[in-house]
DNA sequence: CGACCGATTGACT
DNA sequence: GTCAATCGGTCGG
C-alpha cells in the first residue's frame, strides 16, 4: 500500500476518474480521527466542459482546478453542503474529479455522529452515498480546500521505506485497477441535458453508490 | 448592488 | 413523486 503520487493525477481527467474507483481515501481530521473509505463513484469535469466550474475561466473559487494535480478542490453548494474533488491534469489546464460516493471503512461511529441531526439514527448505507453526505461524514469543508494530497518532490522516497510520517492529512492509497466489467459508465447527476456526458463511473453492484 | 441559481439533500404528499 | 432550505458565486444594470 503506498500513497498515490502526483503523476497519478497528472493525466486525462476521465482516465483518473475511472482509476480512482477502488482506491482508499485516508483523512486525518484535526480532531484526531483517521477516517478511511473506499472510492466507489466518481464524475469527470473537463476544461472544455460547459458543466464544469472551470468552463468560463479562472476565478477565485475555481482556482484550484487550474493549479497542480493532486490537490483537493472543495466548494460550497446549495447554501449547506460541500463537494470534494481531486484536481487532475498539468498545472494551467483545468480538470477535476468529483467524489460522489464512498464505502466507509474506519471510524464509522464518528461518521455517524457527523451525519446525525437530532436523535434520528443514520443507516450505515446512508453515510457517504452522495457528494454532500460524504463531506459531512468526514467533516470536510472549505478549510480542506486546495490541500496537497501528495508527498513533496524529494520526500517521496519516504513512502518507499514504508514511512508515512509526514504524509498529507488527506491522501489516497493505491489499490489494484478494477477490470472494465466491474465499472458502470453512466450520465452525470444534476447536469442539464444539453451538457450531459457519460462521465460518471461507479463500481458495479456496490451498495454505497448514490444512484444506480 | 440585486437577482438568479446550483456537480444536494431531506421532508413531505 | 414534489419541493423548500439556504447562501456564495456570478453576472447584468
Amino acid at each position: 500500500m503506498h500513497i498515490l503520487p502526483r503523476r497519478f493525477y497528472n493525466r486525462p481527467t476521465i482516465t483518473v476518474a475511472r482509476e480512482l474507483l477502488g482506491k482508499t481515501l485516508v483523512y486525518q481530521s484535526s480532531s484526531g480521527n483517521e477516517f478511511t473509505a473506499k472510492i466507489v463513484e466518481t464524475e469527470a469535469y473537463l476544461d472544455d466542459d460547459p458543466a464544469s466550474h472551470a468552463f468560463k475561466g479562472k476565478t477565485p473559487r475555481n482556482a484550484p482546478m487550474f493549479g497542480p494535480p493532486g490537490f483537493t478542490y472543495i466548494y460550497f453548494i446549495y447554501g449547506m453542503y460541500h463537494c470534494l474533488n481531486f484536481v487532475t491534469e498539468k498545472e494551467g489546464k483545468a480538470g477535476a474529479v468529483l467524489i460522489r460516493a464512498l464505502e466507509p471503512l474506519e471510524v464509522i461511529d464518528q461518521m455517524k455522529k457527523n451525519r446525525t441531526k437530532g436523535s434520528k439514527k443514520v443507516d450505515m448505507h446512508n453515510l457517504t452515498n452522495g457528494p454532500g453526505k460524504l463531506c459531512q461524514a468526514l467533516g470536510l469543508t472549505k478549510a480542506q480546500n486546495n490541500l496537497d494530497m501528495c508527498f513533496e518532490e524529494g520526500t517521496e522516497g519516504l513512502r518507499d521505506l514504508g514511512i508515512e510520517k509526514g504524509a498529507p492529512k488527506l491522501h489516497l492509497l493505491d489499490a489494484p485497477k478494477l477490470h472494465p466489467e466491474e465499472i458502470i459508465v453512466a450520465t452525470r447527476i444534476g447536469i442539464r441535458e444539453e451538457h450531459q456526458q457519460h462521465w460518471r463511473f461507479y463500481i458495479k453492484g456496490n451498495r454505497f453508490v448514490s444512484k444506480v
